[in-house]
RNA sequence: UCCCCGAUAGCUCAAUUGGCAGAGCGAGCGGCUGUUAACCGCUAGGUCGUAGGUUCGAGUCCUACUCGGGGAGCCA
């Protein structure tokens, strides 16, 4: 029997041949003398046809009764066919059961999230979490590749650190051999030193913080980009961000359109981040915030979501009507399958209606030189189709290392990009205090243990230049360029407030 | 740390509002040659999160705790 062992995604090269796919049983359905298998084999799905005949007799009992997951080898003859999955098939003529799974816990049938993240080295199997995490490798190679192909040189920072560089109460501390010693939250003072050596470098790894916050934004245990640039002012800074983020969404459109389309993502949204991007200051940002926009968006929302759930009762009504009704049982099922859908999103509205009373007064009460809140970043972001770059804001509630904006020494020199569609902050960057006077004496200011910080300030005293630099949040991005709405998804193994398992 | 919601079969959810704990999926057995979350018949599967309390009677009401979800603060 000639035949050869190829992967899914070649199949459209063998058609009218023979071949081998070595996979796992995503699905089966069969019937008394046929039965399909859809298997997948990392590479995408292929649903592979067993009639019962001489010629399959040897195994056709066996491939019957494979169950979810099952590994195995099938050989067959490959053929275009429209009604399959991906538009090949195989008529299969042999199968090798590798191994034997059962009871496999995640069925095609809707699951509860607290389940899904705890069978999580499973749930990477599942079809969604198989296109996301393709985005994600995406993502990050981009990422590497647009510093490297722009002379930017590698630095890699220390995960142990001495001291907090932004603030200790969000720090892991670890027993280094007796001493306390912190999981780094930022590469920057690292790569600001690095930078003087280079001129552009970058660091990409791991993050931690230990921050309290259980929300659809944060994670323990995240992956950061960070590149820094010298002779860079703050304007500098945000056009490099533009490019970057410019050709990450390009990347992601040319090599993983299938993927996106497969999750249901607005492919026009993403088309549409163009530069530039919209700019402005933090106090336009809270102009905006006490303007009509705002509160007309608001109030339109409000209309909106309530109107939706108007429309969600009736249709629970309904649905429940017909579960409870006559009719075929897999009508009934698929209705109260609905409901349940329709009752998640009821509660969900009911939830954001609840809070945008309160959205609307923060809005309109707020006080320039306070931070801008998780619902003042959406606001601004739902108002414009592309990111937006909210620059100069009160140095007060900004990192000491900023540099303060020499026309108005209450501002400091820094941008936050929001992702639109209200995805909210995915880069935080600034210009950095080049000046060692006025550094000192914010680090007095904000009562930072001077002395740990002499090599820091080495790099004031021996050929201080402006400079600056960024952070990205990879999960961020990822959640914002799938479209998904909690970013637990985006990383394979997601660590959170409360959860370190598998 | 604070606010809201939840916990019933392996999974997703019901239980007529305090009166005999149920359905689908999954599992097992049987039937069906083109299925797309297939379908049809049968079988097995339960200390209703934990501990108290109210009551003739509690899955349902009250209190505390544990765990989970969502949000606030903080942040990428």
């Amino acid at each position: 029997m000639a035949t050869t062992k190829t992967t899914v995604d070649r199949l459209r090269a063998f058609v009218g041949q023979s071949v081998t796919l070595e996979g796992w049983v995503y699905k089966t359905r069969g019937s008394g003398k046929i039965v399909f298998l859809i298997v997948r084999d990392g590479t995408g799905l292929c649903q592979c046809v067993v009639e019962k005949n001489d010629e399959t007799a040897s195994f056709f009992e066996t491939a019957k009764k494979l169950s979810q997951e099952s590994s195995l080898e099938v050989t067959g003859d490959v053929l275009a066919d429209e009604r399959s999955v991906g538009g090949f098939e195989l008529k299969v003529s042999h199968v090798r059961v590798v191994q034997s799974a059962a009871d496999y816990p995640i069925t095609p049938k809707p699951h509860g999230i607290d389940f899904l993240m705890k069978h999580r080295h499973l749930w990477f199997r599942s079809h969604r979490q198989w296109h996301i995490l393709r985005v994600r490798a995406t993502v990050v190679d981009q990422i590497r590749r647009f510093f490297n192909d722009d002379g930017y040189v590698l630095i890699d920072t220390p995960i142990f650190a001495p001291a907090a560089c932004e603030g200790s109460q969000t720090l892991f501390q670890v027993d280094y051999f007796g001493d306390p010693v912190y999981l780094a939250q930022t590469g920057q003072l690292y790569l600001e030193a690095a930078c003087m050596s280079h001129r552009k470098v970058y660091c990409f790894g791991p993050t931690f913080r230990a921050e309290k916050s259980k929300t659809r934004r944060h994670l323990t245990e995240f992956w950061m980009v960070e590149p820094e640039i010298a002779y860079a002012s703050l304007s500098d800074v945000i056009d490099v961000s533009e490019a970057f983020i410019c050709s990450i969404v390009e990347r992601v459109l040319r090599d993983n359109k299938d993927d996106l389309v497969a999750l249901g993502r607005n492919l026009d949204e993403l088309c549409a981040v163009q530069k530039p991007f919209v700019r402005m200051t933090y106090s336009e940002a809270a102009d905006i915030l006490r303007g009509p926009k705002a509160k007309e968006l608001l109030e339109r929302d409000l209309e909106e979501k309530t109107a939706r759930i108007g429309e969600l009762d009736a249709k629970i009504d309904e649905l429940d009507a017909t579960a409870k009704g006559g009719g075929k049982q897999w009508q009934k099922d698929k209705a109260s399958a609905e409901a349940i859908d329709c009752r998640e999103e009821r509660s969900e509205l009911e939830e954001q209606v609840r809070n945008i009373p309160h959205h609307l007064e923060l809005a309109a009460n707020f006080e320039w030189g306070s931070d801008l809140g998780g619902s003042d970043e959406t606001i601004i972001s739902r108002l414009h189709d592309r990111p937006v770059a909210v620059t100069h804001y009160p140095k007060a509630v900004k990192a000491f290392y900023m540099r303060e904006d020499r026309n108005d020494d209450r501002l400091a020199e820094c941008f936050d990009l929001l992702a639109p569609q209200g995805f909210g902050e995915i880069i935080g960057g600034s210009a950095r205090e080049e000046d060692l006077d006025r550094l000192v004496a914010r680090m007095k200011h904000e009562n930072l243990p001077i002395e740990d910080y002499e090599w820091y300030l080495d790099l004031r005293r021996y050929g201080s230049v402006p400079h600056g630099g960024f952070g990205l949040g990879v999960e961020r991005t990822v959640a914002w360029i799938c479209g998904l709405k909690h970013i637990r998804e985006t990383i394979p193994y997601a660590r959170m407030m409360g959860k370190f398992y598998p």
